[in-house]
DNA sequence: AACCTCCATGCCGTATTGTGGAACGCCGTG
DNA sequence: CACGGCGTTCCACAATACGGCATGGAGGTT
C-alpha cells in the first residue's frame, strides 16, 4: 500500500525535522506538493500531526503517538520500572545510561536515556538502533536467550564495523558464555569507534530477556580497572529493574 | 486518504489490544479480512508492527515508533527536564505525579508518570487523554494562555462528568482567574469521581504553557488543610522544570 | 484417526481512490 | 508594482487498493 508507506515515512520525517514546512518535505522526498499536502492533512485529521501553534504553516508531531507504545515496553511498565534505578545508576557512576529493547532480534532500539554531566559524552537518541552482534546491549540479550534462538541468530552473517567487531559465530558463542559467567557484557570499539559500553539484561518472570541496561562512555574515560565495579553496578541495576517490573 | 486513515486506526487498535490476531481486528472494525491483512503487512514492512515472538499470528507494535516519540514531547528536552523534579516532588509528597501536554487544545495527554507507593493510588497510563475543561492540568494550561485563545476555547460546549464539572464558560473564566491568582489549579471530582489533582504549568521562554505537572491522589486521602502546601510544592516543581527546560 | 472449524494467506477483476500537473491566491521583497 | 516563493485547491486519468472467494494449515472435537 503505497500511500500508507509514504505516510509513515513522512510522519518519521516530520518527527526528525519538526517543525517543518510543506516545501521542505517536498524537497526532501522529491514528491509533488499536492501529494505531500494531502498526506499531511490526512495525518493531521487523524491526530498524528498538528500545525505549530506559532507558525501554522509548520508541522509537528501530535501527542497521539504517545498512546502507541511498543509491546517491547510491556505497556510502559518496563519503562516505568527502569526509570528510577537508571537515574540512581547515573548518579553513582556519572555516565550516560541507556535502556534498549531488541526489535525482533533484528536490532536493538534505544528506549530511554539518562545523561551524565560530563562535557564529553556518548550520544544515542531515543529510537536509535544498533546491531545485536556488535553491542554490549545486544550481547546481554543474546546471552540469555534459549539456545535454539541464538543458533538461529548465529546463522546470519555479521557485518564488521572495525577490528574489534565479532563477525565469527563461534567467537560470538564463546563471548556470550563469558557474558553469562560475568553477569554483564562489555563492548569496546566493536560498533562505534571510541565508544565503550557495559550492559546487563532485564528479564521477565520466565527468564527471557526483555531489555538491556547499559552504561555508555567515551573510550577516553574508560579505565579497565573500574570494569569489575561498573559491571557489578550495571548488573545490580538490571536485577533491580527486573524485580520492580515483576512486582 | 482512506487507506491511510484506516491504517492509523488499525495501528491504534493494535496498540490497545496487542498482541492481537487478524480475526480479532476484523471483528473490531467489521472490515474484510484481506483488507486488514494487507494493512497489517504494510505496517509491518514499514517497521511499525511486528509479529509476536511466541505466537506469530499475533501482532504487536514494533519499536520503530519510538523514533517518533521524542518529537511528541517537544524534542524530548521537556521530558528530560521534567523527570528529576517530578521524582523529587513524588518523594516529598508521596503521591503520583503526572506530566501532561495539551493536544491542539483538544485534550490533555499524559506524557510521563512517577508513582507513589500507597496501596491505593490513582492510575492514568502514559498516553491517556482527558478533557481540558474538567481537569487540573487542563486548567493550568488554559489559565496561562493568551486571552483570545481562551475565548475561542470557551465557545465550545463542555461535557459534564458529574456535579462538580464546570460546564459554564463564565464559571470557567472565573476559575481560571483563581488559578492565576493562586499559581496552581485544583480539581476535585470534576472529571473522574474520587480523584483529586493539583496542577501547575510549565512555560516556555515567552510564557506560553507547554505542559502541566500534577499531583494526583484519591479523594479519600485528600486533606483540605494540606492544599496550600501541596499547591506551593507543585508550583515550585513546575517552575523548576520551566527553568531547567530553558537552560 | 477422520472430521470439522477457525484462521491466515494468496488471487484477481473491478471501480474506487489516490495521483500529480496546473492554476489560484496570499505574502513579503526587490 | 511586479515578481517569486509558498500553501492550497481542482480535476481528469489510471494506477491502486478493495473485497469476495478459494486455498492450505493448525487445533480441537467426536
Amino acid at each position: 500500500m503505497k500511500s500508507v508507506t509514504r505516510s509513515l515515512r513522512i510522519l518519521e520525517a516530520v518527527a526528525r525535522h519538526q517543525p517543518v514546512t510543506l516545501g521542505e518535505l517536498t524537497k526532501l522526498f522529491g514528491l509533488p506538493k499536492s501529494t505531500v499536502q494531502r498526506t499531511l492533512v490526512t495525518l493531521n485529521e487523524a491526530g498524528w500531526l498538528r500545525a505549530n501553534r506559532r507558525d501554522t504553516t509548520r508541522w509537528e508531531i501530535g501527542a497521539r503517538v504517545l498512546a502507541v507504545r511498543p509491546a517491547a515496553l510491556q505497556g510502559s511498565s518496563l519503562f516505568a520500572a527502569a526509570r528510577e534505578p537508571m537515574i540512581r545508576l547515573r548518579d553513582t557512576v556519572n555516565e550516560t545510561i541507556h535502556l534498549s529493547v531488541p526489535d525482533a532480534l533484528q536490532c536493538m532500539v534505544v528506549v530511554d536515556r539518562v545523561d551524565c554531566d560530563h562535557a564529553v559524552r556518548t550520544f544515542h537518541a531515543i529510537g536509535d538502533t544498533s546491531p545485536l552482534h556488535a553491542t554490549a546491549a545486544g550481547h546481554a540479550i543474546l546471552a540469555h536467550l534459549p539456545n535454539p534462538e541464538v543458533e538461529e541468530f548465529a546463522t546470519g552473517t555479521f557485518e564488521g564495523y572495525g577490528e574489534e567487531t565479532i563477525t565469527d559465530p563461534e567467537e560470538l558463542r564463546t563471548e556470550l558464555q563469558r557474558v553469562r559467567d560475568r553477569g554483564y557484557a562489555v563492548n569496546h570499539n566493536q560498533y562505534l569507534q571510541g565508544v565503550c559500553a557495559i550492559a546487563a539484561p532485564v528479564l521477565d518472570g520466565e527468564g527471557t530477556p526483555l531489555a538491556a541496561v547499559a552504561v555508555s562512555l567515551p573510550g577516553s574515560r574508560f579505565e579497565p580497572g573500574r570494569l569489575p565495579e561498573l559491571g557489578r553496578l550495571v548488573a545490580e541495576t538490571a536485577a533491580e529493574i527486573t524485580a520492580r517490573h515483576l512486582a
